[in-house]
DNA sequence: GCATTAATTCAAGTAAGTTGAGCATTCAAG
DNA sequence: CTTGAATGCTCAACTTACTTGAATTAATGC
């Protein structure tokens, strides 16, 4: 895939400072809502006139909405602001080998409206096609015109670009190779587009609607074919100079007296063929999620045996990333992923072990087996509510 | 150390517009100098009439100066700008455990003065007397006045805060639990102060005045008494949510039969180990030099048995922060850098193994072994041309 | 009740970027 | 050699969006 992701240095004005403000607003609002307009302005370090202006703005525009006055303490009672749960939305798309999912997802973080449908090939056609009709169905389901659309996410697969990374298990999107995603997705769904990795995708889900709501640095280890990692540092999600950052799965880890790719220990992979060396094929999520309550023995075995490379690789995260917290997600029941962190047995050697911890080390990802459709979603209401000056070409 | 890194969310008006528009410029003018005004606008999507304004602003202020016209097409020749080189310098300042290093360096990057001293201790009364000698010496030398001097960079070992890494052969500064080292030099030295750990000193160094100064995304390993990853990450200092992002000593790698901590391969406390049981004690890098201008044999099988492991580590790196380019540098000499880049097998299964590579996947640090001091002043070179709306307290 | 406190609104003021007209300087075509 | 196109730059008027300060509203506490 031919992705663009330079950005230029570029300077500010007038009009980019309220786009700017709007997103420090907004991002505030979500973080401490139900809040008033002078306690944004201390927050913004704007004044309270400019606050009131965009407010007022974009409550018209229907982000915001009001939840009542606040009669608690003397002065005049603060009218307090809120996310507008029905007022703006945005459509996350994932593109699997043979399978799409959409997912629409509301200002506040909120699942509207999800749907799987399987596909006979994931090729440029055959997902514009699709992915037009799961727009429109996702529009008409929750009774929304275009305009309150804020634009679409797709999640696909990595790695982007040419690259070297000659993979067995894990299958590539046939006949992206010379398209510019963003452009094609743009054109086909009429609005917005970004694009990301699954894993990204899923790490941002955590922080619209998940367990990373308070978090500005975080790594979500994801579980999807193979094995993802997804970084959000200071705010702002890593990608890497070609997008392809994160490709975890092919760290070498230690376990027991053998070594090798992480991928080949903790993963969808590594579960189906420890299960097929027992006799057991699985094919969903539900198949699995059936085994771990049956206590299956081959499946209990796995946890064991993932959790000592993947403890390893979870260290080696803390001391390169320093983050708050590693979230644990993806394509596994929850059930299942709590097992495993149970099983892990996290080194000691970590800048993550620090006596003022307030989190534990590893969480586990709340948005479940859509994570990386919600992801998709998430990313445009994230793009949202993140501060930033950039070109808007 | 308690060191707050947590920046607010901030609102922008004409002032910061103003603040984030001269940053824009000096980096614009850094990257493409010498250039001219409309050049600049172009560049960066202000107008013309906007660049003009903030260029008379940094050239009355010492921060620019003309290079002169290019006569060379039609219409009125460019009236070119380039960084003043002698116009305002930073300060860094390097603090080990029985020596500090200062550095002078200007806009350009270019350094104008370098000093070692060896320290009884490291307590932080005794810092605090030699950093102001050394400022005061660094000052006179290059013949400046104090409103020239934009602030100070200070590296220090990592890592901050209290934190369960109990090192073995790492030596912590002691005396400074208690002590926010941004206020405490601040106070100590008079002018605006930053505080990195020294792989992210040497990073940035890379930038302003190195190999990196074309990349926006790269990695940086970094030899000091351990071993330490500075990262840059689409041309923002990636530090984690404590500061101690780029533990990379610690990762766990493979090494033939055996595996452990990087660290014991690859740093200079493996080479000290390595030449030690061969009954030769090396003190300094000129020592190490020495050594190997003879073609010493314990360390040429360093060199070769460090080679796996930290290929294995670049190959690591590679995949999870997909840069540009790694750096290696650091307290070692040039050629021993070298050869050790030269010894190299860098694996296959890389993100960075992209046919459309313009740079080596490892390219050997340009600053030297002053690499961390620079890098203190290389950050604030660095801060002041990173647009970037932020507080200013 | 009446002073105090705090949020909000209104109107005027200000900083900084934008726009458009005009000037300066060079190259190139006639 | 003259003239026109191209390009960089300056000046002055204009616009946007934030700030400031005074006035208003609605609670609490004595």
């Amino acid at each position: 895939m031919k992705l663009d992701r330079s950005r230029p240095i570029i300077g500010s004005n007038a009009e980019r400072t309220r786009f700017h403000n709007r997103q420090v607003i907004l991002a505030l609002v979500r973080r401490h809502q139900p809040v008033g307009r002078a306690a944004i302005a201390r927050l913004s370090g704007l004044s309270i006139q400019a606050v009131s202006n965009i407010i007022a703005e974009l409550t018209e525009q229907s982000f915001l909405s009001v939840a009542g006055r606040n009669v608690k303490g003397r002065g005049l009672p603060v009218i307090q602001y809120t996310l507008n749960r029905d007022g703006v939305f945005a459509l996350g798309l994932e593109v699997r080998p043979n399978a799409m999912f959409a997912a629409l997802v509301n200002l506040a973080g909120e699942t509207r409206f999800t749907k799987r449908i399987s596909l006979p090939s994931s090729t440029p056609a055959v997902v514009a096609d699709h992915a037009l009709n799961l727009k429109a169905e996702a529009l008409q389901h929750a009774g929304l015109q275009g305009p309150q659309l804020l634009g679409a996410g797709v999640v696909m697969p990595g790695p982007f670009g040419q690259i070297g990374l000659d993979d067995d298990g894990r299958s590539e999107l046939e006949g992206w190779d010379d398209i510019d995603p963003v452009a094609f997705f743009e054109e086909v769904l009429g609005t917005a587009v970004v694009v990301e990795n699954d894993a990204t995708g899923a790490a941002v889900a955590e922080r619209i609607g998940g367990v990373a709501q308070d978090l500005k640095s975080y790594c979500y280890i994801y579980f999807g074919a193979g094995l993802g990692l997804g970084v959000v540092a200071d705010g702002e999600v890593m990608r890497g100079a070609y997008g392809n950052a994160g490709e975890i799965g092919h760290v070498i880890v230690q376990s027991g007296q053998t070594h090798g790719r992480l991928e080949n220990f903790a993963s969808r992979i590594a579960i189906r063929d420890q299960l097929a060396s027992a006799g057991l094929t699985v094919e969903t999520v539900e198949d699995l999620d059936r085994l771990h309550k049956q206590a299956n023995v081959p499946l209990l075995d796995w946890i064991q045996s993932a959790a000592p490379p993947l403890s390893q690789a979870i260290g080696m995260v803390e001391n390169l990333f320093d983050p708050e917290a590693v979230i644990l997600g993806g394509a596994l029941p929850d059930a299942l992923l709590d097992d495993l962190i149970a099983a892990l047995d996290l080194p000691d050697a970590s800048v993550s072990r620090r006596q003022d911890r307030r989190l534990p080390r590893v969480l586990r990802g709340a948005s479940g087996r859509m994570t990386a459709a919600l992801g998709g979603a998430a990313l445009v209401i994230h793009d949202v509510s993140t501060p930033r000056i950039v070109a808007h070409s």
